[in-house]
DNA sequence: ATATAAATCCAAAACGTTTCGGGAGGCTAA
DNA sequence: TTAGCCTCCCGAAACGTTTTGGATTTATAT
């Protein structure tokens, strides 16, 4: 493979004048520069990019935390949308992905911080942790560049993009109540999640604004999982008859729900109205499909990409952004008929 | 940062000692080891993977290539199945997995092999490339390892993981013919695809073997796309009335097939039975659900990553490997009703 | 002609490892 | 006693770049 050396030797000229000539330094003749690159392309030259790191003390690479890369994580595209988001946006700006497998074993035994050093990534993105993770502390007293997603940590060298996670829910809310709900139940995540709390937060004000009662048994929690969610909400809808409407912090939450109902024999959505989050894939498939909050997982990426490289670039600009959601009207709910 | 030569200071030994003492050789003392791994835990040392991979002339990770790694992608989720069973094996077996972005107009103007010899990746996993992609001439030329998914090539550098597609085909019209169905079409991919011939291939065999007449204007190209074969089949259904079920070779052409036989007043299973490919989460999920041939993406994936970890520590095994599919009978085929 | 500035080039150090080829000292066997 | 063999250690080169701090030549101004 040939190296800078060797075209060196070929042109008669120095390492140093060959490095500079091929990163189009101003120092250096432009025929000189047109004949190494010559020569280059000749000796069918690539830089290698690891020496270059090397000395650099830059890898031009960003890291990637994902805890839902798994076999478990397939169902809801959700990381897998993000995903495509940080890929396209670290293309643009130069940049390589390196994901790194914190499911294996032996891995596990690593710290965040041992992770990235070893690897030498400029920045990492995590996606899909727990706010109990062991991983999160790691990332605020480490001193690496990361951007989460959807946990809203800010230091110098953490920031984050997350959507508006009250005014989403309140949006899934105040559509229920517009519908003539009433009787609104809440099926929310888990008491780990930072959107969980957001989400609590916007069903309970949009309640509060419309005056209506808050039954705290109506809120329960479904761990973002579908099996979970059926089985918590087939006892609650068993209990409470008279909820009209439940509202879900997820959209396989959701899907879990229609299932509880549908054993229960409670019609979607002439009995019971359902309302979801994420406005994942299956969402707009599914009979019947989910009227959903819609979040931009693709932009979140991208935009979680973007703010880390700019983080990377100047530390100045704020470490967070904060992206928009919007009510999607599909099927799942209807108007409370009042018998 | 501390360095291994920081190590050296502190214990009194040289560098090279330190580092054999880091890497268990055999020629430095119990006790020595011993000294050396407390001072380079009490210094928070963690190795220099960029120094390391200089040296050794490794990188101990894997570049990915998946062209489906963007926004339209997301649909099917086979890429990222696949990519999760990779993900797991690079992970058991100490890889790091690096995301080509090829999708950036920059980087579209880099051959494969600058791509690979830029960032020394070790080897290269590549799914999701048309037949014709510029990308695959490269492969073979090239020496740099690499597994291909779903598409056979095989040389002393490159071997490939697929499932054995001529078998999937004629398991899906065999259960149409053991259903009593005699017209049935068939909605193929694009001729860029490895996996189309092979289909197309079992799907013929399978007619002949009963006995049935080939019509060759039933077969049709669906681009693998939703959207098209949905437009194909509505013709297709129009122009002839007479076909009873249709064999589609990709999940996502079957819902496409499914709309067009709706929006034509066609009902299925009753009027028309559909069997798809690939069992992709939506097949479960919509309705009526997709009878599939499915294919354990995961598995092909972790196969994938094996096999190419393989062919870099020793380049003696087969370079292939062949995975097994199975029907999974689900609404949306059912007994051919003669009227 | 001389001093100054601009244009080109280069030697050597540095980045943090691994590894080759040895070398000193102690022990064993003849 | 001596040769040979372990055991434990080390100096220096190598990997392929970038960058620092000049050096040399050429053009320009005085």
């Amino acid at each position: 493979m040939a190296t800078i050396k060797d075209i060196a030797k070929e042109v008669g000229l120095s390492i140093t004048t060959v490095s500079r000539a091929l990163n189009d330094y101003y120092d250096v003749s432009p025929k000189t520069k047109k004949r190494v690159k010559e020569v280059a392309e000749a000796l069918n030259y690539s830089p290698n990019h690891i020496a270059r790191s090397l000395v650099m003390k830059k890898t031009k690479t960003i890291g990637l935390l994902v805890s839902d890369l798994m076999r478990e994580g397939v169902k809801d595209n959700f990381t897998f949308e993000v995903l495509t988001g940080i890929n396209k946006c670290a293309g643009d700006l130069g940049y390589d992905l390196v994901l790194f497998s914190t499911s294996s074993d032996k891995q596990k035994e690593k710290t965040y911080t041992q992770l990235c050093r070893e690897r030498r990534v400029d920045g990492v993105i995590i996606s899909g942790i727990k706010t109990s993770d062991r991983y999160l502390t790691e990332v605020v007293t480490s001193d690496i560049p990361c951007v989460l997603i959807d946990i809203p940590v800010n230091s110098n060298s953490v920031g984050f993009v997350t959507t508006d996670n009250v005014l989403g829910a309140m949006k899934a809310v105040q559509h229920l109540i517009e519908l003539g709900h009433t009787e609104i139940a809440f099926m929310n995540g888990h008491d780990f999640a930072y959107v969980s709390k957001k989400r609590l937060e916007g069903y309970l004000s949009a309640l509060e604004k419309a005056g209506l009662p808050i039954h705290n048994e109506w809120i329960v929690n479904g761990s973002f999982l579908d099996s979970t969610a059926e089985k918590v909400a087939y006892e609650l809808l068993q209990n409470n008859p008279e909820i009209t409407a439940i509202f879900c912090a997820s959209d396989l939450m959701a899907l879990g729900v229609i299932k509880a109902a549908t054993k229960l024999n409670i019609k979607v959505p002439e009995d019971l109205s359902i309302v979801g989050y994420d406005d994942i894939l299956l969402a707009s498939y599914v009979t019947p499909s989910l009227t959903t909050i819609s979040q931009d997982k693709y932009q979140m990426g991208y935009q979680a990409a973007e703010l880390l490289i700019s983080m990377l670039k100047d530390n100045t600009t704020p470490h967070q952004r904060l992206l928009n959601t919007h009510l999607v009207i599909r099927e799942s709910t209807s108007l409370h008929n009042k018998q």
